[in-house]
DNA sequence: TGCCGATATATGCAAAATCATGGATCGCAC
DNA sequence: GTGCGATCCATGATTTTGCATATATCGGCA
């Protein structure tokens, strides 16, 4: 434990979720890195595997970026050929992004990594516990998503 | 949900801490900002509120700040007398950092209304599921954190 | 049509975080 | 004691971040 018991940040949810998170993300990203990526980069990648286009502002809120933040990642990431901005066909304020094969082939590694990683962090939990804590934790993002991105993820979706 | 079913970060556990940590942080940020704090400047009041000292290194564990910047965030608060940095007695390398009596006075409202907060983000799950949604955070948290800390948690119990 | 408020992204600049390293001290082997 | 690697914190230099704002476009309405 964090030694001192009954001391308030030992049970306070918002501090054990910053710092599950936290380990969990640190161990994986030392893998990142020696992949040549950052860690906003690869959520980034990720975020985009699965081939589909999607605007700037959204991707930002995926990712945990502020959207001046993503811009600049993007610039650089673009450079790299890793994705590629595709201006969106009925609304001229929007940019989409979508990965490269580059790109692909780069997170596509990363992501087999990643399922390891994350089996074995779950391992000791067993199955049952494992499903219940993302069950949990999807529920409470569906209950603390912002009103827009709820209307934002009906309404786009292709 | 996220759209796209079936997609890899819908379902990945590194994701689903990160976003829910951020969402659940971000709705008490607001308060913290208007009573004056930053985030890191709440994490580190909030650690310090059981009026033990701790050192710097530790601190930035728990705060989840490099240990640089911690500094920095110290000097400031140090110049605000919210904490006061405190030679270590017998290690002469160590500084350790306690909370003055303005800071607790600040911070204690502060984690009044987190109390609350975190009571109303936990209210839908009921209590039986939000313990053991703590429970196995914590356990996470355990078989993750580094050797270092471990040892350092026993051996320097007061 | 032309105007206006709202929305989406980009950018200038100041603040903040981070890497690398410095300086001090410690524990320990000899 | 002396030397040496390890540990802890501070600091200089650089990168990164984010606020505020600019730019472009949209939708709706007079």
């Amino acid at each position: 434990m964090t030694a001192r018991k009954g001391h308030f940040v030992d049970g306070y949810l918002a501090a054990l979720l910053a710092q599950a998170s936290h380990l969990i993300s640190t161990e994986f990203h030392s893998i990142v890195r020696r992949h040549g990526l950052s860690v906003s980069e690869w959520r980034i990648l990720a975020t985009l595997s699965d081939g589909e286009s999607i605007s700037i502002g959204r991707l930002a809120q995926i990712t945990l970026n502020k959207q001046p933040t993503l811009t600049r990642l993007l610039d650089r990431m673009q450079k790299r050929a890793q994705v590629q901005r595709v201006p969106h066909g009925l609304d001229r304020r929007i940019t989409l992004v979508c990965i490269t094969p580059a790109g692909l082939r780069t997170v596509s590694q990363l992501i087999r990594l990643a399922k390891k990683h994350e089996q074995r962090v779950l391992e000791p939990f067993g199955l049952a516990r494992a499903e219940q804590l993302k069950t949990t934790l999807r529920r409470m993002i569906e209950l603390h998503r912002s009103p827009a991105v709820e209307r934002d993820s009906r309404a786009r979706k292709s």
